[in-house]
DNA sequence: CGTTTTTTCATCTTTTAGGGTGAAATTATA
DNA sequence: TATAATTTCACCCTAAAAGATGAAAAAACG
């Protein structure tokens, strides 16, 4: 069965604890307690979390919105913010990065489990019918698939052809069957159906 | 075929022995009847069930809930509602419980066997990503596949060639031909790769 | 700055896919 | 037993995919 893998960004150290021990006890798992925003982009990249419980401010300052944005931006994995007595402009910007919940302090147990499921519910379908990250994709293979090969990857996943992909990308469709066919390879496939098939059940 | 091992928790000896007794003549397995949450807690835990029959109301109490919660949880296997005649609160918590099906007593066989289906389809879906049943790709295309159309599209999700579905079906190559032309034509679609995008997001 | 990886492209060949048309054999069913 | 639907097959053709080989730019990295 696969864990969720949670990241906690929160400044107080108590706190942090006490959710990390609570998600160990239901089937998630800690991804790591960043104690600032630092630590947070550190994990962001190395431990593949699937959800984030962020708290706005860390150390004083807005951090946590910052670190919303860039897993927004480039992690596109669920973020919950776990407010105190935030100012209402804090508040704003906060939103304005699109959170998939917000938990008030002090918070219960339910809550937090509540507001988890329907983050990665809300996520899940989303994303249901788009392809995984790469990072998540090279984590099931011998040799990483580069980017290029990733977007050749996600363009035979809807279907384009190879004339169709080398004109959306502006290259020679050369090119793009060079891709293809490092991509094969390195999945370890003989075509693009099986190369779907593959990604979908990775 | 794996047989599907399904867990009845039912206080009432004479419907659970009837339904374990049909569940044996299709290729389903019981998994064990449990008269009692603590019982059904512990079969939970050592039979490996692929999904549960709960009836909400153990022993006069509201049992069947509690299970309920705790498979979502923590053993994520699809579950299905017995209900009789229960209290609209009562039924309100049970749904609160995001149950894969409910099945009103007195049942039939049909009803019980097409629950459990449909039960297993959904969470197999949510789950991975295999082939949906012809009935549900039916369901939402205008014209119905046949079962040959079905078969190749099957095939063609594993990413079998025009050429070895020829073979593993006994046919000529043209046959199959004809029979995926047909198929894009039903399922609207320009080719196989997106065929197996279309299914898959149904 | 040199080395390595990635990205780019070409040319050639074989296989597979897909579209069009027609039609016979089989099976279901009214 | 007519009638309809399904399954079977044979041609045709063009487009697309895939495999093999080689190699030059461009970018990343130490």
């Amino acid at each position: 069965m696969s864990e969720v893998r949670v990241l906690i960004v929160e400044d107080e150290p108590i706190i942090a604890e006490d959710i990390s021990d609570f998600l160990e006890n239901i089937d998630f798992k800690s991804a790591g307690i960043a104690y600032d925003s630092e630590t947070a982009f550190d994990m962001l990249l190395n431990r593949n979390p699937d959800i984030a419980l962020l708290d706005i401010t860390i150390e004083g300052s807005r951090n946590g919105i910052e670190v919303a944005q860039v897993i927004r931006d480039k992690y596109k994995i669920p973020f919950i913010f776990l407010t105190s007595h935030s100012d209402k402009e804090t508040l704003d910007q906060a939103k304005k990065t699109l959170p998939y919940g917000y938990i008030v302090k002090p918070f219960n147990e339910k809550d937090l489990l509540s507001s988890l499921e329907m983050a990665l519910f809300r996520h899940a379908n989303e994303n249901n019918n788009s392809i995984p990250k790469l990072e998540q994709i090279n984590k099931s293979i011998a040799t990483p698939l580069t980017e290029k090969e990733y977007v050749c990857l996600s363009q035979i996943f809807e279907g384009a052809t190879n004339k169709q992909m080398a004109e959306k990308q502006f290259v020679s469709i050369n090119t793009i069957k060079t891709h293809i066919k490092n991509l094969f390879l390195k999945l370890d496939v003989p075509n693009r159906t099986t190369a779907v098939q593959k990604v979908l059940v990775l």
